[in-house]
DNA sequence: CGAACTTCTGCGTTTTTGTGCAGGAATTTC
DNA sequence: GAAATTCCTGCACAAAAACGCAGAAGTTCG
């Protein structure tokens, strides 16, 4: 078995059970707890895993992570937000990912707002329901915890079915050469379907995450119809994507 | 179980609770009271919980003493909810419904049981989501606000794919003559779809609401399996309920 | 082709960490 | 004020991590 693939299985087992024991690592692939343990120790370099004595937790134990970064990008989040909400009007059907980015879209919706809001992410659907006038499709199957996201074929199914007028992504990783990237596979099984199933796509993306690569390819760039990030339009930053033809805001 | 992990539940029931005992830790988790004793010692370094003799307290407490009326029905509500978890072992398909006894019980559940826990109630989903070894199936489809649950032909025609070993019915109304009743049409649909899809059904009520009626059917007497209130089980009050053949608890 | 080099992996050994236990001190409770 | 908890300290044992080393496998480069 490569390295590689031996992390991936790791990767895959961290973020399906939001833990994992190096023990059973060991047993599990055959190979000596100091090859796991210098696995566990790259993964956590990499951010990818949080490591601990016995093994290794998905990022969604701890907490902390979360409100550390969560106060310094929340200004450029709040940017982002408010372009995207600009996109939505009157009866359209919307079609949301998971992420802090759309969470903070969904807190900008103007009251008066009436539209569709169709999505599997739970802390999105929480935001959503507290509006007074959006009806609220929540897309259902097995809960990835780590992501906090319905994954699997059910959901895809589902979200297949509908055709909806916009699609907002909130991004992990943004390329001009690579296009958007993720490393959760399940995820980006359901990004993926999610722009089959809409006339336009967004992507909602930091600034932070823009000419970064990860693992798993969702979509290339010629699939997207708009960039928005805290930038303005003009910023050189983002020539590339213009260039590629794709509208930035 | 890693020290992380550990932490991270006692954390969690921290901040659910607003207290913990340390005596009902280590016999949730099974590990001796020094380890716990050093685990809230740890957190209250970190400022994470304020640790007072004989557990620990989270720091929203310290002031804002919460609604007497709350706290009140909410012993009521764990007593049921201890109850009910008691029911549940390793390997079940366990089916929910919404409100705030099923929450209860949602936080109750031992933290080393492994099962499936299928709902369509957002409020449960969430509590669900952070118990480490469940598996999380949820229910899609429109959501009603105020009922905060998934209501409509595809979430009733989900429901009717699963055969669960159980199903917990949190309950607004429950009489011997007319059965269990509510007031939503639409949440009443879903009750029948899970009664239908259960091997076992469980009611879930205080003891206020037992004998009250509500004005839409969901299901006969005989079709529940048993019932749970804080009351004990011989309790002069459930007499009836025994001699239609329901078992009390 | 083959020598020098890097990378990967497994094996001891040493160090660190985590956990439980026993006692005595401190506290709550009645 | 006495009994019962609960807390702290030191200690022992076990599990896991870190470290250095060495052989194997793969790469580079003349």
């Amino acid at each position: 078995m490569l390295k590689k693939e031996r992390q991936a299985y790791i990767l895959h087992q961290v973020n399906l059970h939001n833990k994992v024991l190096s023990s059973s690592l060991c047993t599990d692939i055959n190979v000596s707890e100091d090859t796991i343990r210098r696995d566990l120790q790259e993964l956590s370099d990499e951010g990818k895993v949080i490591k601990v004595h016995g093994g290794a937790l998905s990022h969604s134990f701890n907490q902390v992570h979360f409100s550390s970064n969560g106060v310094y990008s929340q200004n450029q989040k709040k940017i982002i937000a408010q372009k995207a909400v600009g996109l939505i009007s009157n009866g359209m059907f919307v079609l949301t990912s998971g992420g802090t980015t759309i969470i903070e879209m969904a807190r900008s919706l103007p009251p008066q707002l009436r539209a569709t809001f169709i999505s599997g992410s739970i802390p999105a659907i929480l935001e959503y329901m507290y509006h007074p006038n959006i009806e609220v499709i929540l897309i259902g199957d097995r809960i990835s915890k780590n992501s906090k996201i319905t994954v699997g074929s059910e959901a895809i199914a589902k979200i297949k079915q509908v055709k909806a007028d916009i699609c907002f992504l909130g991004t992990n990783a943004i390329d001009v050469e690579h296009g958007i990237t993720d490393n959760d596979w399940e995820v980006v099984q359901l990004k993926r379907a999610m722009i089959e199933s809409s006339k336009m796509v967004v992507c909602l993306s930091i600034a932070e995450k823009v000419n970064s690569v990860q693992p798993i390819r969702v979509c290339g760039i010629d699939e997207i119809d708009m960039l928005i990030t805290e930038l303005p339009a003009d910023d050189s930053m983002l020539k590339p994507y213009r260039d590629a033809g794709v509208k930035v805001a």
